[in-house]
DNA sequence: TTGGAAAATTAACAGTGTTAAGTAAATTTG
DNA sequence: CAAATTTACTTAACACTGTTAATTTTCCAA
């Protein structure tokens, strides 16, 4: 079966190369400057060549927002040392914000645009990337719940409302929403940090409360 | 100067035409589907006519996303008579909830499309609306600071880290990353107010830190 | 070498924002 | 009141968009 798996494996490389040209398009050019022509022209194929790969646009938006999990993903491997569970909480934040910024559009696709979570509705099926991270984080506040970190109470409600804050950070600055409130070419991200400095150490139960 | 002044209505009268049919078209159908023609259909006049009262499609959002604002104004009048700052700040954030969760569209425009943030650039003026929506928080948050209400720290920092959490989760309500997270057909706005009420408490110097 | 499947293309449809040029209506001027 | 001018509006067009049907080219097996 050498050729059937051999031509798999040319599909999955043209898959590849679609993929790679329409991020490197939405990096470039931002979101509304991807066409499917402009992917085609990349790849120097014809357009219609695209959808003998992906049925639609959107299609290929999904898949870019799953390679922005595993990137995400990726970048999270540095908790795995960490044993203190706030500890962890609080470096779990600043891999977010970290990534949010240095990967405003990955970011966009994987918890702005709505062309993914279309997609999973049509496919009928779960949000699976999602799902895994909100456990990740839920386990570890379950963690700072069950060793008096901080206060015991709903770790589902503690682990979406910390999510909220730095998805709200995140959000904000790369939607432009952000650098209205700070002196003209500041950095975005020390403050972003300082917001999550902050909630680690009001949520805390024996730190100071000043951050 | 009668004539003018009658023209200058009339010619203000065509533009509410124009942004009404807009928010429909919006509310209705979807940001994707206003398009300058079924804008035009809508109002009974040719394409080309929304150009003499708009420069361009940018320009109508800017300007929903000002009514957007002023609507929120006007829901936050319930603020002005509560006297205790921390209860002033539980409200204002549960109004700002309600506003996203009933104005999905308005919300939109406000805070994530980037439509009305790439005008004000154009026009080169800072973002009044925001600035003023910044600084009322602001202030109620040093309110409850001065009568040691809440942690006295970076009253800006604090304001900017209890926005980004309410705008985390209407944002993530909205975009449809919220109810992935919860049952089937599941209401989202008291879980939404729960995280706010948590906030709120943990926020609280005088409170049990449980809500 | 030929038959058929697979891969890629061309042409087309219905739509988009936007502009230039032309027409109809209203107002000012003689 | 009639002519000239300004204002309001429309038609036609450009260069795009996502997507589909029909057609051609390429590849592999018999």
């Amino acid at each position: 079966m050498g050729i059937a798996e051999r031509k798999e494996k040319q599909k999955q490389e043209i898959r590849k190369l679609i993929l790679d040209a329409s991020m490197k398009l939405f990096v470039e050019e931002g979101f509304d400057n991807v066409s499917i022509r402009r992917i085609a022209d990349l790849i120097e194929y014809s357009p219609t060549t695209v959808y003998l790969y992906f049925k639609d646009k959107d299609e290929i938006f999904f898949n870019l927002h799953e390679i922005g999990f595993q990137k995400m993903l990726e970048l999270n491997k540095n908790l795995e040392t960490i044993e203190d569970p706030l500890n962890r909480l609080h470096k779990m934040g600043e891999n977010y914000l970290r990534f949010g910024m240095e990967n405003p559009e990955y970011y966009d696709l994987m918890f702005i645009q709505r062309a993914p979570m279309k997609k999973l509705v049509e496919m009928g099926c779960d949000w699976e990337n999602g799902d895994a991270a909100m456990t990740r984080l839920r386990t570890t506040v379950s963690e700072c719940m069950e060793k008096g970190l901080i206060a015991r109470t709903n770790p589902e409600l503690v682990s979406m409302s910390v999510w909220s804050m730095v998805h709200g950070l995140v959000s904000l600055a790369i939607r432009d929403r952000m650098d209205k409130f700070l002196p003209e070419g500041a950095a975005l991200l020390p403050v972003m940090n300082q917001s999550l400095d902050w909630l680690i150490s009001t949520l805390s139960l024996g730190g100071t409360g000043k951050g």
